[in-house]
RNA sequence: GGCGAUGUAGCUCAGCUGGUUAGAGCACAGCACUCAUAAUGCUGGGGUCGGUGGUUCGAGCCCACCCAUCGCCA
């Protein structure tokens, strides 16, 4: 049994947004390996945090009414219900805005400015004469330079694809204000990479690591690239501007380290926080000469940032360098981006919601990833197929097909021996998924699911062979009936243990039936004999279809009522239909139960005057409206109210309340446009609300 | 435009440093079984391994060029 000291950590989430299921697949993916790092015998430290510096969330808190500190308490809390709902846990999780990572964040840019990596320069940027900032490129918009399309952002166009710089918009304004920005100069803090040129190829061809790999070889080329890049790693601009949130540069008043500066010494603050709390050598990890691991769980998307300015940062700093990074590609969902028009941009907690089973889709993910950086797909048709024959057909139902017999004729206790030949048979399955832990390790998921499910076959065709059904109904095939029901048991709870990594809870339920929980992998080596069991209870159930078609309604639901709001800050995000990219700008939405006040400011709700309501041919609950809406004009708009009221011509004149901003609906009968509140519980138990004589039609409900 | 990654049965993927008739799971068809959450077992159909041209006694695996997809950079 290995025993290794690790501090593993996975990309920070962005403190601006819910967790969506593509940030999932690298957040699973890391969790399945601490767990399997565990079950092997090593020593695992598994921290994590909220990236909560940055422009995006600074504007994001304005508009919500709260100061950011406020502000990204409530998604933090949000993430961490996810999480913890995902099965992913941690020793600490923590966030950027910290004390420690203050101090660390500081002490590490100091250490870099003292031994002369740090570089002044004056450079020219767009600034926001209104809101008084300087705006990032993705904050200005304007008309393309190169094919003329209005209204795309400062970095590069939708519609042709050029990238430019925003000084080169035609007629730029400001997202923030709408102001026209200015040209001015500001004086900007560089980080000078390129000084680490060696050492960062050193690092990458294992000369700290003892020779094992740090990235994987795609990654590597990727890296080199970036390092033979003519005139070499360019320097890597940490300063931002007041107003900004974020940390202060120390000795340089009005200047704040750019929020990817302070995001990876996050790992760090996580680890000190915990450090702390448990009395632990905060340098028996970080010392350069340490002899504990530290790998980092990312996404593709920010390889830059922890292969060439992180280990640069580090070493600069007389910190350690990283021993491995984990890089996942993004996840499609049905062989395309993620897409909030086909429903497939899915929220974790929208995923829960619908009444899926977390390991499910742990384990989905798990049999699609491999090391490389390669990008991958959540195949909802497969996911269902692959977990209920996987999962409920082959593993599930081996205890479940077996373990009852064992009741009836045994008094519940596992035989307390085997033939020669049933114990090889298990000594070879025990030994052939003995492999799986390296298979974990390596970041072989999907090779390790193979294995696992190979062993699942093989048992239920051993049952089949066998017919414990049979042999059963002859009282002299009792002992063979109780040794081919232990030895399927013991295969059950063989796969149990080395499904334990992927599908947590699942797993230990089903090693409650041995009175066992999931360990060690070496638990497995040898079969459990003699030992009672409980009586088995079904473990796991099959998808129900219409669990999945609910999650993918909800999800287009989702979109209509944050469309209109956010128009400003969306699109870059679809791009990233992954991992946890801290520094990309995501809708805003609420978190925990609360909304605020900008949510609320969403609907748009109006007094509207009914002008005519009448039954609808062809339906027995709808009625149709028409409203005078006052500046807005007139809105038809159906209910479902008829079984409360039976007259509709009698509601003609009062004065109703709707949703004016609901987006259009397509019916049967014609579109509805909008919303009317009632209250009540359905059917004849609903009643209008309406307001007092005198609110004019088109009034704003407030 | 430069660079990189990927491209193997309907779908998802294995194929180690090149070596006999290219594999698995799911899906599909037939058969068997009835212990089990209609789960399981057996059998079968299905691929000129993106294309072309090379190297080699021999290439899905090596080389060159091309095509497609995705990405990075300018």
């Amino acid at each position: 049994m290995s025993s290794r000291n690790i501090l593993v950590t996975h990309a920070l989430p962005y403190a601006n947004g819910p967790l969506h299921i593509g940030h999932l697949l690298g957040y699973l993916q890391c969790d399945i390996w601490v767990r399997a790092r565990r079950m092997a015998g090593d020593k695992v430290v598994f921290v994590s945090a909220d990236d909560a510096h940055g422009t995006p969330i600074m504007l994001a808190a304005e508009k919500a009414g709260l100061a950011p500190e406020e502000f990204i308490k409530g998604i933090q809390a949000s993430h961490e219900r996810d999480f913890a709902d995902f099965g992913v846990v941690y020793d600490n999780y923590y966030t950027t805005h910290s004390e420690e990572n203050r101090e660390l964040a500081s002490l590490i840019y100091t250490r870099l400015r003292d031994a002369g990596h740090i570089e002044k320069r004056s450079i020219r940027q767009l600034y926001d004469p209104v809101k008084q900032m300087f705006l990032p490129d993705r904050y200005i918009k304007g008309t393309c330079p190169n094919c003329g399309t209005p209204d795309q952002y400062g970095d590069n166009c939708e519609n042709c694809g050029a990238t430019y710089a925003p000084t080169d918009l035609i007629d730029p304004h400001s997202v923030v204000s709408g102001a026209t920005p200015e040209l001015r100069d500001s004086e900007h803090y560089f980080f000078k990479v390129g000084d680490f040129t060696t050492l960062l190829r050193g690092w990458l061809a294992g000369k700290l690591t003892n020779s094992k790999p740090v990235v994987h070889s795609s990654v590597a080329a990727k890296l080199k690239e970036w390092l033979n890049a003519e005139g070499g790693v360019r320097d890597w601009d940490i300063s931002r501007d007041a107003p900004y949130f974020g940390f202060p540069i120390p000795d340089a008043p009005g200047k704040f380290f750019y929020v990817w500066l302070d995001a990876p010494v996050g790992y760090l603050a996580s680890f000190k926080n915990w450090c702390t709390k448990t009395g632990t050598d905060f340098d028996a990890y970080l010392a350069p000469n340490s002899t504990a691991e530290m790998h980092h769980f990312i996404g593709k998307d920010i390889v830059n940032f922890h292969g060439l300015f992180w280990p640069a940062m580090l070493h600069g700093a007389e910190l350690r360098t990283p021993t491995a990074l984990h890089v996942n590609g993004y996840l499609t969902v049905n062989g395309a981006k993620m897409s909030k028009s086909r429903g497939t941009f899915v929220m974790a907690r929208t995923y829960l919601d619908a009444g899926l089973d977390a390991d499910y889709l742990r384990y989905y993910f798990a049999t699609i990833l491999g090391p490389a950086p390669v990008d991958v797909d959540l195949d909802l048709k497969a996911f269902e197929e692959r977990v209920n024959s996987h999962l409920v057909g082959k593993w599930v139902n081996i205890a479940s097909r077996t373990a009852a017999f064992v009741h009836k004729h045994f008094g519940g206790k596992l035989a307390a021996t085997l033939p020669a030949s049933e114990a090889a048979a298990y000594a070879s399955a025990a030994h052939e998924l003995s492999r799986c832990a390296d298979q974990f390790n390596a970041g072989e998921f999907a090779a390790a699911t193979r294995d696992i499910m190979g062993v699942a076959d093989a048992a239920n065709a051993y049952v089949a062979a066998n017919a414990p059904w049979n042999l059963a109904k002859d009282e002299s095939k009792l002992a063979q009936l109780h040794t081919v029901c232990t030895l399927a048991l013991n295969y059950f709870r063989l796969l149990s243990v080395y499904l334990a990594p992927i599908v947590p809870a699942t797993a230990a339920r089903a090693l409650a039936l041995f009175n066992e929980t999931p360990a060690s992998f070496d638990a497995a080596t040898q079969p459990l004999l003699g030992t009672a069991i409980n009586e088995f209870s079904a473990l796991a159930a099959r998808i129900d279809t219409k669990k999945v078609e609910a999650m993918i309604e909800a999800s287009k639901e989702s979109l209509q009522s944050g469309a209109a709001a956010t128009a400003p800050e969306k699109k870059k995000s679809v791009k990233a239909a992954a991992p946890a990219a801290p520094a990309s700008d995501k809708p805003t939405t609420s978190t925990d139960g609360f909304i605020s006040i900008d949510d609320f400011a969403k609907l748009d709700l109006r007094i509207g005057k009914v002008l005519a309501c009448a039954f609808v041919d062809g339906s027995d609950k709808l009625l149709r409206f028409e409203l005078d809406a006052g500046e807005l004009g007139k809105r038809q708009i159906f209910s479902g109210i008829r079984a409360a009221y039976q007259e509709p011509e009698k509601l003609v004149g009062r004065n109703v309340v709707f949703i004016a901003n609901l987006a259009p609906r397509k019916m049967r009968f014609g579109v509805s446009e909008g919303m009317i509140l009632s209250a009540g519980t359905g059917d004849a138990d609903l009643f209008l609300l309406d307001a007092d004589q005198g609110a004019q039609p088109g009034a704003q409900v407030k």
